[in-house]
DNA sequence: AACTCGGGGGC
DNA sequence: GCCCCAGAGTT
C-alpha cells in the first residue's frame, strides 16, 4: 500500500468517525485506568456484553490501587460470566506492577505498557493512542478486516506476520494527535459498517469510493482466514448437591480452563455416581434427575448429565458448603453451570415447601 | 506457529 | 449449526 492512500483512508475515516461514532461509556473518560479496563474487557468480547461489567467494575475498583489491593475472589466475581478469566488476573498483576514501578500511574510509554501483564500489541497501542495521544497502531480483528477489504489483501489474517505487517504499515502512517481517533475510527467502521458476519453495509461506508473489495464486488471474500481445528467433546456428570440449606461448590485448579473459579462437583460421565460419592464422603443421599445441558467453549464442548443430590449423611467432603446468598455475593460460577444452578435452586425451593407442608 | 483460554449474538 | 468478536500467554 502506498503511504499516500493510507493517509487518504485515515482522513476520510476520522471525518466519518466524528459524525457517526457511538456514545460508549469508555469514550466519556480520559482516565487511562478506565480506558485500560475497557480495552481488556473488550478483548474478544462485544461492546454490549462489556457495558454492564465496565460500570460495575469501576464502581467497585475505581483506581489502580483498589485493583492492586483487591481479593482475587472479588475480581473474579466482578468478571463472572465475561469469560477469559486470565484477563482480570493478569490485569491485577499489572496493577501491582504499576503500583511498584510507576507510582500507581499508567506509564505514558508504549514500551512500558507492553511490559505489563495482559497488555499485548493491540492493547498497548490502544492505551498509548487513546489515553496518551501517542502515535501507535491498535490492530484488532476489525482493523484487519477493514484493511483486507479496502486493499483487497489476500494475506491470511490468522498469521501473525500479517498482523505485524499491518501494525508497521499503520504505525508509519500515524502521527501523534490523531492516532487515537484513527484507531477508534477503524474499529468503529469494522463494528458498525464493515461488519464481520453478514453483508457489509457498503452503501454507508466513507471508504466506498476507494475500497478495492467493493470495486471488485466481493467484500465478503475478505478477509482471508485459515480454518481452525474442531472442538473436542467432553462428557460429564454434574451434581447439584445440597444438605437442605447449603450447596456444595468446589474450587477449580489454579491453571487451565476456568482457573480458580468455583464449580458444581462433577465427574467424567463414565465414572459411576456411587463411586464418586464414596470418594467425596457422601454416605447417604437421594438422587433426582435434572435436565442435561450442553455448553460450548472455543475448543471444547461439555455434554453434561445433571443430578440433584439431597445429602442425608456425610463425612468430610472436599467441598465448600455455601448458602445461596454467599454464592451470589462471593463465588464466581462459570456460565457453563448456570442453567443447572438455576434448576437446582428451583428444586431446592420445592423441597423446602414440601417439608413445611408435610 | 500452534494451542489454550469464555461466552454470547447474529445469521 | 457456524461465524467471530476492541487478543494475550504459553509451549
Amino acid at each position: 500500500m502506498q503511504e499516500q492512500s493510507l493517509q487518504t483512508v485515515f482522513a476520510l475515516l476520522t471525518e466519518w468517525y466524528h459524525v457517526y461514532k457511538r456514545d460508549l461509556p469508555w469514550r466519556r473518560t480520559k482516565d487511562p485506568y478506565a480506558i485500560w479496563v475497557s480495552e481488556i474487557m473488550l478483548q474478544q468480547t462485544r461492546v454490549e456484553a462489556v457495558k454492564p461489567y465496565y460500570a460495575r467494575f469501576l464502581e467497585e475498583l475505581p483506581t489502580i490501587r483498589h485493583l492492586a489491593e483487591a481479593d482475587e475472589e472479588q475480581i473474579l466475581k466482578l468478571w463472572e460470566g465475561l469469560g477469559y478469566y486470565s484477563r482480570v488476573r493478569n490485569m491485577q498483576a499489572a496493577a501491582k506492577q504499576v503500583m511498584a514501578e510507576y507510582d500507581g500511574k499508567m506509564p505514558a510509554d508504549h514500551k512500558a505498557l507492553l511490559r505489563l501483564k495482559g497488555i499485548g500489541p493491540y492493547t498497548a497501542g490502544a492505551v498509548a493512542s487513546i489515553a496518551f495521544s501517542l502515535p501507535f497502531a491498535a490492530v484488532d480483528g476489525n482493523v484487519l478486516r477493514v484493511m483486507s477489504r479496502v486493499f483487497a489483501d489476500e494475506r491470511d489474517i490468522m498469521l501473525q506476520q500479517t498482523k505485524k505487517a499491518w501494525e508497521e504499515e499503520i504505525n508509519d502512517a500515524l502521527t501523534g494527535e490523531i492516532a487515537g481517533d484513527v484507531n477508534q475510527a477503524l474499529m468503529e467502521l469494522g463494528a458498525t459498517v464493515c461488519v464481520p458476519n453478514g453483508e457489509p453495509k457498503c452503501e454507508n461506508c466513507p471508504l466506498r469510493t476507494l475500497c478495492l473489495a467493493y470495486q471488485k464486488g466481493n467484500p465478503m471474500q475478505y478477509p482471508v482466514k485459515s480454518e481452525k481445528k474442531p472442538r473436542t467433546k467432553e462428557y460429564l456428570s454434574v451434581c447439584f448437591m445440597t444438605d437442605g440449606k447449603r450447596i456444595a461448590l468446589r474450587k477449580r485448579d489454579s491453571k487451565g480452563l476456568l482457573a480458580n473459579l468455583w464449580e458444581l462437583p462433577h465427574v467424567p460421565k463414565e465414572y459411576a455416581l456411587p463411586m464418586a460419592f464414596a470418594d467425596w464422603g457422601i454416605q447417604q443421599a437421594e438422587i433426582k434427575n435434572m435436565r442435561g445441558q450442553k455448553h460450548i467453549f472455543t475448543h471444547i464442548e461439555w455434554h453434561m448429565d445433571a443430578y440433584f443430590i439431597n445429602v442425608k449423611a456425610m463425612a468430610d467432603t472436599p467441598f465448600q458448603w455455601v448458602t445461596i446468598e454467599e454464592a451470589k455475593e462471593k463465588y464466581a460460577l462459570p456460565s457453563a453451570f448456570k442453567k443447572i444452578w438455576a434448576e437446582g435452586l428451583d428444586m431446592l425451593e420445592d423441597m423446602e415447601y414440601e417439608q413445611i407442608h408435610l
